[in-house]
DNA sequence: TCATTACGCAACCTCCTGGTTGCGATTAGA
DNA sequence: TCTAATCGCAACCAGGAGGTTGCGTAATGA
């Protein structure tokens, strides 16, 4: 399943990033945002957030659409949740090692 | 549930490049391998691939333990299924809120 | 119409990342 | 004992990340 991870890996990036996990955070609500508003209380400039966006919207967990002079922020849910099952399936799998492993070990 | 994203933003990080989640991968039968073991086939220097251990170790997925001439690594599950766990917290968020606005437009 | 708001683009900076090479130290095994 | 295996440390490099500032442009609304 090495699919996975390369799928998965820079979603998992775009996450490793506590402003970025902030943004997605505030956009969790559904609803499209501006960039000055999600900037709104960030220790950071504008085009910082903007940066911020541009590698969220990479990694393809948001999306965006240019409405009148705002840009507009939607979160994706999918490729999160693919990242999600590809650590669920992970984490399966040496769950069940290490248990067989202490069965082993026990006996 | 700021300090759930600062506890696992790291790990996100390190997942978050195709090699690490190889050595995962390759560590996920519970048990203790080397350095070169680890490296073998990958195509990269064994220093480069102890440069993503150690990045692995900081994040505290893997553990570290030096027997004899070599260096043991382990993986360390707990922190992955907090990852986890944020990831499931965060998402089922997001999914209530995209269902309601969809119900609230619906009708 | 005209000031304000929201944005994009580009340049610039510093620091980290991912990778290499070289070398020395320690351990294992014949 | 002597050679090979395994590793750590340090230096070095190119490129990207994260952040800033400056400036120009398009949309908004009084």
């Amino acid at each position: 399943m090495v699919s996975g991870a390369i799928r998965s890996a820079p979603v998992f990036a775009a996450l490793g990033d506590v402003t970025r996990l902030e943004l997605l955070s505030r956009l969790s609500d559904g609803k499209q945002h501006s960039i000055v508003q999600l900037a709104d209380g960030l220790q950071l400039t504008r085009q910082g957030v903007t940066k911020h966006l541009q590698v969220l919207k990479r990694a393809g967990v948001v999306s965006c659409k240019r409405i009148g002079r705002e840009s507009r922020f939607t979160i994706r849910p999918k490729p999160i949740a693919k990242a999600k099952e590809y650590l669920s399936r992970a984490s399966a799998q040496w769950d069940d090692a290490i248990d067989r492993l202490r069965a082993s070990v026990e006996e």
